[in-house]
DNA sequence: TCATAAGTTGACACCTCGGTCAGGTTTTGA
DNA sequence: TCAAAACCTGACCGAGGTGTCAACTTATGA
């Protein structure tokens, strides 16, 4: 709603230049916030979440973090639009001039990867869309669609090359997709599936190589 | 918390019978609490939605929705149960004497048509895994449980009868759960990603015929 | 050295929300 | 017909949450 998301500081002419190790102090606590921001919006959601507990997380008073996000939709907008970055970093696997089981093995390892070690982030996203997307900018989805329309070409040519057999790109990115979320954002429900308390290694290791042999088994070309 | 999650009444014993169709005030509007919240919780979450609101919906002032459930919390649990059973009709596809391809196929078009057609209890139960699933009872994870370890099982027999290749069923439900949850759950961006506004039934069909497809293809026995 | 900008913070105003309650009306069944 | 149970509801309360503010301290740069 708020056009100024962050509230800037009168932009004192930046004049001298910086030690790199010195972090001013504005950087240092907006960093602060975000990362606690991350870990309770992801637990507990938009609404759920006081700031009173980002404050605390991050060792800042709760006025102070109002001296530097100007409301709570700020904070969470920031978060947001930090998600989107490293989201399509999976995806720089899938280049036209690799092999396709490689490339979609990779972007399958890659994603899980991503999700097992960032699950909070990625929660907080799922939850975001769930919830209708809302505080995804424009901007936002129409990278997300750029970097998937690059992705769905080139699989596309993958396809006229003969390369794999006749497939929808897009739904297959989807399945990709959701197979490899599901198991950072539903691990309750995946763990519950697999006879544990706790995903481990072990299980994202399996889940790879279901996903790689069954959908790959389904569309790669008489290779075997 | 709370041992009695809905207020009951002083149980009148119940002598005489009752014409089928004369529903009794307190099971209508329990019924109407229920289907309102199940639509507010599922676009606004637990925090996010106020009691004020699920009462606006239902019709009834907010102190009566206190009269027949005991705090919003009851309320949540009722809905959540509620979810679970509709949850696994679509597993009855999976049945040992059906063959694969029929059965798994089966499966994923009723999956996909509940989650289509209860798009908002199918994000509300979402919303409430990813949020830690901590108010589903033990016994609704057991019974989800012992429907995935028979539907498992049936998979475990068609690959000894070699009618399956090898493969792990239990990732391989994770994958059809996951692929089928997400054009419901994830709307927006499945939309996104099929470079539409909104999905309709066509695009059902194609995710069916691709999540058949491939993994069917993927693990299907040479029978091609 | 010193004026000014940036950063800090406890206290507080204000509002929304979950939940209660007292006292009413309607249903029920004998 | 009538008493008791079930049902209904406006008004209210207290906790907790967002966001503000005025006064203070620290950093900056000429």
């Amino acid at each position: 709603m708020a056009m100024a998301e962050v509230a800037e500081p009168a932009e004192r002419k930046p004049r001298g230049r910086r030690e790199p190790n010195e972090e001013r102090i504005r950087a240092r606590n907006q960093r602060l916030i975000l990362k606690a921001a991350i870990e309770v919006f992801s637990k507990k959601g938009f609404d759920g979440t006081p700031i009173s507990e980002i404050a605390e997380k991050s060792g800042l008073p709760k006025a102070n973090v109002y001296y530097y996000f100007e409301s709570k939709e700020a904070i969470y907008r920031a978060v947001i639009a930090h998600l989107i970055q490293g989201w399509d970093d999976a995806l720089t696997h899938i280049r036209p001039e690799a092999d396709p089981r490689t490339a979609l093995e990779g972007y399958v390892r890659a994603k899980l990867e991503y999700t097992r070690k960032n699950a909070s982030e990625s929660r907080l996203f799922a939850s975001e869309i769930i919830r209708g997307a809302e505080y995804l900018t424009r901007a936002d989805r129409q990278h997300m669609k750029d970097v998937t329309d690059k992705a769905v070409a080139i699989v596309d040519g993958w396809v006229a090359a003969g390369q794999l057999k006749q497939v929808n790109a897009r739904h297959l990115f989807i399945m990709l997709w959701s197979a490899t979320q599901f198991y950072g954002d539903f691990e309750p429900l995946a763990a519950d599936a697999l006879l544990v308390k706790r995903l481990t290694s072990r299980h994202y290791e399996d889940a790879a190589r279901t996903i790689v042999d069954t959908v790959l088994g389904g569309i790669l070309a008489a290779s075997a």
